[in-house]
DNA sequence: GCAAAAGTGTTTCTCATACACCCATGA
DNA sequence: TCATGGGTGTATGAGAAACACTTTTGC
């Protein structure tokens, strides 16, 4: 059992999966790829692709990231690998096991889907249906890791551009929740935690067209929350 | 890139390493497993083994865990899968990917390497040194883990045999944490959380042989900690 | 002036902390 | 009777929640 025999068994495939978030006009976006042949053509599914020989599942997640945006420079962004799935007829092909990831964008340019034919497509959470795969099932365990680690990590500005005001900061814990906060308690939280934002002086952003100008932040320097900023009571929530 | 030639690629091997923890005299413990062969023969790694092309990677570890603890019956075990170890240099030999999971164990019950000729041992979690591979940081990731899930799910009581007292339970905390608590503090956070534990109606046992005899729990149905219990400021804790 | 959005102040209540104290048992 | 571990009570303080209120802008 322990010997290397690089043929003894039937060889796996090893892919990763990718639930690239963002926001657009304060609702949860997912990137979503249409897929171009069986099984499961013409259905969406999560952009992702093989583990090429010389390269880790983190930098095949942090390609595919490049190539399903469009974007030229994936360098800073958020990637955060979730778990491996593995079940043997995940894929009716052939044996694939799959790295999954979370990805998180600050702005949502539209996507072009890269070299691949595939249509890559920025979703409401809310309104995806039937993804292939078990994609689904890995989408809804990536939204759950991202609402929980909203709770005790500095997550949220991987969400918002290098400067951002406290009311988008607070719209993206709202977004991803789904529920409202209060604006003062929220503020008030957020300033408090030592680096979790730093102030640009001086700078301030007019929001909607109306109102008092807004003050900007940059994200700070701290990874972790203490104490917590906790969902409202969600009752049973998974561990 | 999306064809699915079985042989197209260099085939990756897929295995399970697993963090076996118990508690034994209060002190946290590792299952660990000496190497029969190269590469690194004679130093000790953490237990696992290949995945088989039926059984997904949760199957395997399941299976692992019971060749090499000896048990009979693993079916009950909190078992729990941590993340994927991929990049390409870290076996030697060929490409091995690996899904890194953590095993909760009650009691310990001396191992004896299951089938393998391995030898397998019980190392207090302080004095391990030099594992093999990867070993040594996935097995911190594992402990890491552990711990802070200790503090917003109901874990522990995957650590205490069916029938425990508060103080057992208190142990396994400041076991994996490192920290001291206070008992009537823990002890009131615990019975406030509904689902944690269920009292046994007039069950009682004597633990240090000395002492009042302690009232036995059972592990309660919640899965998560509401509020959590935090660790005692831990400062700048990794997220 | 009015609506809209940012930002401040204040009150109330819950809960964590710390620590003093009592109870039951074996030697 | 004393040491040891289980269990209870309580004062204090920090922080969360709720909400009233002020400030600054565009129309």
């Amino acid at each position: 059992m322990d010997g290397y025999d690089k043929y003894a068994f039937e060889p796996f495939a090893v892919t990763v999966d990718l639930a690239v978030f963002t926001l657009r006009a304060g609702a949860l976006h997912v990137l979503l790829v249409e897929r171009g042949r069986e099984p499961y053509a013409g259905q969406w599914a999560l952009p992702g692709g093989f583990v090429r020989p010389d390269e880790s599942a983190e930098s095949a997640a942090r390609r595919e990231l490049g190539e399903e945006t469009g974007l030229t420079d994936v360098s800073g962004l958020h990637l955060e690998q979730l778990r491996t799935y593995s079940e043997p007829d995940r894929d009716p092909r052939m044996r694939v096991v799959s790295v999954a990831f979370a990805a998180l964008l600050p702005d949502a340019p539209e996507a072009h889907g890269g070299s691949d034919a595939a249509q890559a497509r920025w979703t409401p959470y809310g309104s995806v249906r039937d993804l292939a795969f078990d994609h689904g099932r890995i989408l809804a365990d990536a939204r759950e890791r991202v609402g929980a680690k909203l709770e005790y990590t500095c997550l949220a500005t991987a969400f918002c551009p290098p400067e951002f005001t406290l009311g988008e900061l607070q719209q993206v814990y709202e977004a991803v929740w789904g529920t409202a906060l209060d604006r003062p308690n929220f503020r008030r939280k957020v300033l408090a935690t030592p680096g979790f934002v730093e102030a640009v002086p001086g700078a301030a952003r007019l929001t909607g067209g109306r109102g008092k100008p807004a003050a900007l932040y940059r994200a700070g320097t701290a990874a972790a929350l203490h104490p917590p900023l906790l969902r409202p009571t969600p009752e049973g929530r998974p561990a």
